[in-house]
DNA sequence: TCGCTCTGCGACAATATGCCGCATCCCTGT
DNA sequence: ACAGGGATGCGGCATATTGTCGCAGAGCGA
């Protein structure tokens, strides 16, 4: 931490949804922070590599590497940079890999720039209320073919086949965003 | 089953459904487990302030205090012992949760004691865990179909509703299926 | 009895799936 | 450099499964 306390705080964004990314980015200057942006984990990798980041919003699903490398990574250099990882794709299984990986908030798109600051401040709270709805099939089955696919480290044509399904429809499944509940 | 059977692995099991619980502790035990069972966290909490176990299974939704606290309790009192969340009522925000509250895995159920024991990790059985095969989707969507059914005291209309699923695609899906498993 | 919900089931349209093939890539051993 | 093997993404098409409607009967409390 600086000790000047107007410093801007610095925020590397990855994501590989340009679109996204300049709203964001916008949103987030507005907050203070000194936001650099990168595309995919290897153009992130020499940005962040001669200073880290005091903040990091990451992508999980992207061209190239997972962003889940890039988690790990970005902790290890500083185990202070708070990291919230974002992505369209949530899943449990991808959620608690990227807490044990050093995440510091697990949030699924869309999510506003406030939620994300939100995010970065947030503590572990024992007393979270739990929601009485149950899952719904929909959303247990992509959790549960989320969770085979983590264990495969991501091989799709080995998971369609533990799960004895045809891998195309594995692909759609997968294709498909999540839904609530 | 083919390693030495050196002395049994002390296990602390809470979970509110009777049943569910009998169940699984007689499948951990056939694994060498020693398990302790308990329905609530204030019934837990006795039973582990002496010495804490080396494993543990935890449900979040009980009667009482959620059993986040208990996960970070046990964290706390020995950060070497493997915590496995299970639950019915799996969410992202809660998985995000207790894993920062110290818990090695989190798992959704319906979940076996073979995943419950891969979930702690490596140890175990590496035979076990190598030829344990995830189960299909068709078998986890019937199993957590039963389970709201028995929740909602058979009530299809309820159950549908619960799952937002059609009440016909329920009674087309439990027709097919009249012996379950 | 009225009004409400649950239930089983037929029918048809909208989706999803199984299964084919094909064109890339990315390894790895030759 | 090359072939072989596997993984991936995707179009297309026949078939299976769902979503959605409607209807009639049963149970239940006011």
């Amino acid at each position: 931490m600086n000790t000047a306390p107007n410093e801007q705080l610095s925020l590397l964004l990855v994501d590989d949804d340009a679109t996204f990314c300049d709203v964001l980015r916008r949103a987030l200057e507005k907050r203070n922070f000194s936001v650099t942006v990168a595309h995919s984990v290897e153009q992130a990798l020499p940005l962040v590599q001669p200073n880290p980041p005091e903040y990091a919003v990451v992508d999980l699903k992207m061209g190239g590497a997972s962003g889940l490398a890039l988690v790990q990574l970005l902790h290890e250099m500083d185990p202070a940079t708070r990291i919230v990882v974002l992505t369209g794709y949530a899943s449990i299984a991808t959620a608690v890999e990227a807490i044990k990986l050093g995440a510091t908030q697990y949030l699924s798109k869309p999510a506003n720039a406030d939620e994300i600051v939100a995010a970065f401040g947030h503590l572990a709270d024992p007393d979270l209320s739990l929601n009485a709805q149950p899952a719904s099939v929909e959303r247990l089955e992509w959790e549960h073919i989320n969770r085979i696919l983590q264990e495969n480290g991501g091989n799709i044509s080995a998971t369609a086949r533990a799960l004895n399904m045809h891998r195309r429809t594995l692909q759609r499944k997968l294709a498909k965003r999540p839904s609530g509940g």
